[in-house]
DNA sequence: TATAGTTTTTAGACAAGTCTAAAAAATAAT
DNA sequence: ATTATTTTTTAGACTTGTCTAAAAACTATA
């Protein structure tokens, strides 16, 4: 039988690319405008429209002049491979290495781009199978599928609910130290007290001491109700 | 105190040549050619030209045009320092992810060239401040220092003399192979039985067997004396 | 020591990826 | 519906690292 499992090598700066499209893409109908992924990448938008160009010639993306990208399912493919090392490698530098999850980003930025489909899969199983990142972001198995959790922002909440944080939205370094100096973290229960209606902050309860929070800590932090 | 500690990034190409000029070094008195260098790395003699000159204004190296290169005292620490994150790496793969050690060098090569120190401290931490990577070769410290064990050709050995196996030259994975074929690797036993003087193969007694092996293999073999 | 052969360098070109500045298209405002 | 503004694309240039072909310098030979 033949098999027609494309055997396209992708540069670094062409999965860096690929990795933008895809995260851009989540909560977003539609195409990515050349604007956009510019600004992720803090690169130019004129740069974007010659890479764009490339991949869709390599059949990664769809694009029509002046309407944005989208990636195919190849790409789509593509981009959970990369994100899949980029996890692991996260869950190896905190579990076997002692870094801190504000520590793992840049450095799994690199390790990402190491092609080598055994070593993958030897970390995958060295790992234990995880299934979360350090940021509690879901780690896409071999085929490219992940099964996301059920979770709801906490600035999402109302008063009395209760739930365990189970993953963060902004990676910032020091986004998560300040999560850190306060407490919080994944696996840790917490429940809403009370909401500012002035100024959407709120006060939690997190293991049994009372913290106020404001709305933007709020809208960066997962809870999975129970 | 000013401390000039230079902190000059070298791209993944430049590691390559400082690594490879390092390597040439070796056994070598007086500078590398252009030619040796290009061999090496398979590449042209003129790219070797170009970017001699920039390793040059960089302080890597001292290069005198027609007479070759040869490595600044900054220059051996970059090549250590390289040197030590491959091996390192090579082994992680052996000792972690149950890679062979004819499989591992392709992808140290890839993973040698990622920028983190913290990485490389805890690796080596992780791995229990190994010595010798899985070929037998010393593995540089943080500082660039590395003891190289007494050892020598097994094809410069006479009959009777007895070792233990302790490295090899040719990290080819056709050698590897082969020795993991014939029951040869490190750490092994190894007695001289009886050399051929016609073509100067050996019949040496590895694990109460009587093994035949010629010259070539004899000469990728280190072995330390008992 | 003049010449033949080899090695090394130079000169110019190319590919990948990026940038600036200007043109073209799309969107918004009057 | 026409102008104004913003977004996107094009055109041309630059950098890094590579190549080919030719010139220059070394080395060996007669």
């Amino acid at each position: 039988m033949f098999v027609s499992e494309k055997a396209v090598m992708f540069s670094q700066s062409e999965e860096n690319y690929i990795k933008t499209v895809y995260h851009l893409s989540i909560d977003h109908e539609g195409g990515i405008s050349t604007n956009a992924i510019a600004k992720a990448l803090e690169t130019k938008a004129s740069s974007v429209t010659d890479m764009v160009k490339k991949l869709s010639e390599k059949e990664v993306v769809i694009y029509k002049k002046y309407q944005g990208v989208t990636l195919t399912d190849f790409g789509k493919k593509v981009a959970a491979s990369i994100i899949r090392k980029h996890r692991l490698w996260e869950v190896f530098l905190v579990d076997k290495l002692n870094f801190s999850w504000d520590e793992v980003h840049e450095v799994a930025e690199q390790l990402e781009h190491i092609k080598s489909p055994k070593l993958i899969s030897e970390l995958d199983a060295f790992l234990g199978f995880p299934k979360q990142d350090p940021h509690g972001d879901p780690i896409p198995d071999a085929d490219g599928n992940m099964h996301q959790i059920e979770k709801k922002l906490l600035s999402l909440l109302t008063i009395g609910d209760e739930g365990v944080c189970v993953g963060v939205d902004d990676t910032s370094s020091e986004f998560l130290k300040f999560l850190d100096k306060q407490g919080i973290g994944l696996g840790k229960m917490i429940k809403v007290i009370e909401i500012e209606p002035f100024d959407g902050s709120l006060v939690i309860r997190i293991q049994d001491k009372d913290l106020s929070i404001s709305n933007k800590i709020a809208s960066n932090l997962y809870i999975q109700k129970i």
